[in-house]
DNA sequence: CGATTCTTTGAAAACAGTCAATCTGTGTGG
DNA sequence: CCACACAGATTGACTGTTTTCAAAGAATCG
């Protein structure tokens, strides 16, 4: 493990004692030894559709985008993933199935892997990380259900407002078409709301 | 608890022997201590938008519907829950804050519930109860994300037919306007998919 | 630079929503 | 048993939104 890693590992510490303060030394060393530091460069694929998703990733530093396939072969962003958030494809990671879901980095990362058995692993002997686990997974319930009411009931701009309002920081970072992709609206559209012709004005 | 309450319990005993075969006798009556029986009336509520979401709800018998509300007043069905399946809001459960969704009976049912203290007392008490809930909730992630990628990336015509496949019983039990509120589409629209007019053929 | 990748534009066509009227079935009370 | 009310479903005409296609313009990476 080089310098690099180290000081990497320090950052994700200090992010995992915000939640777990009560966490020991020896606890702490354990998920370190656990811990698979990775710098991912812009592009490069951590999930391809078709593998079991082996990993939970936590992005330290970067940005992620998950993608499926539709029946047409165009690809369709599932969901973002900045620095300090984490990403999996729980089905494919719990059931060991294939994936159907791709991940690659937007830009070049550095995240923090935990192979399934080592996670599992880690849970039975630290329970504070389920307590961690089972946060993250009710918050990430609440942002998909707010994504699908307004899929069912919104306009293309009423998506794209709340996207603005919601990741302004994620617009600014992504190319436009990814967040087409994410909203479910072709790129030219988006171009067409982002310049107030929501429709084409006539009058 | 009357004659009926000990069979409703009895079923619902059976049910979850298929996912915990190890469940001793003691932990099987702890579970039923805590548990609440109910009948449900057709149009019944069980959850309204505003309330803390106070329960982890168990579908025995009937058929419950989630549903939020626009911006412009109108209901956007977000989940139907048949028998042997689990609803509640996780937002609202495991923050406790005022939930976005109604809960209501579209046909008279029986439920099993519990309270949250209840239920996260039972957790820590019998872990296998952590178990199906997690694959329980990782099912429903599986789920979730299959719909929302069909609606990002599909027509009224693709997502009735990905609909009709996947749930056909439930087509059966409910009324189209709320199928075609599921899919984030109008009811003349979902109309006209049925009768393959897919879009008006003029010749 | 040079090659991609990304974004924008315009015009036409496809798609879906809205409104208003009508039709159908179901169950209730007289 | 009938009539009525009501919820649900359908129809047609119209309007509005969004996609598609093709082309061109900008921006960015290596």
């Amino acid at each position: 493990m080089n310098i690099s890693s180290l000081i990497m590992f320090d950052e994700f510490e200090r992010y995992i004692r915000q939640y777990e303060p009560g966490l020991t030394r020896e606890q702490m060393q354990l998920i370190r030894s656990k811990s698979v530091l990775k710098k991912v460069r812009r592009r490069q694929v951590l999930l391809h559709e078709g593998e079991v998703c082996q990993h939970k990733i936590f992005v330290l530093r970067g940005l992620l985008r998950t993608y499926g396939t539709a029946n047409d072969g165009s690809e369709y962003v599932m969901k973002f993933t900045p620095e300090y958030e984490w990403i999996t494809d729980p089905d494919s990671y719990f059931n060991r199935t294939p994936s159907e879901l791709n991940i690659d980095a937007i830009e070049a990362s550095d995240v923090v892997l935990w192979s399934h058995d080592d996670f599992e692993a880690l849970r039975t002997v630290i329970p504070e990380i389920n307590t961690l686990s089972e946060k993250l997974i009710t918050q990430n319930m609440g942002v998909t259900q707010k994504r699908i009411l307004l899929n069912i009931s919104a306009n293309a701009e009423e998506k794209y407002q709340y996207f603005i309002a919601t990741y302004p920081d994620i617009l600014r970072r992504v190319p436009l078409h990814m967040v087409a992709s994410y909203l479910g609206v072709s790129r030219e559209t988006l171009t067409r709301i982002r310049q107030g012709q929501a429709v084409a004005a006539k009058s």
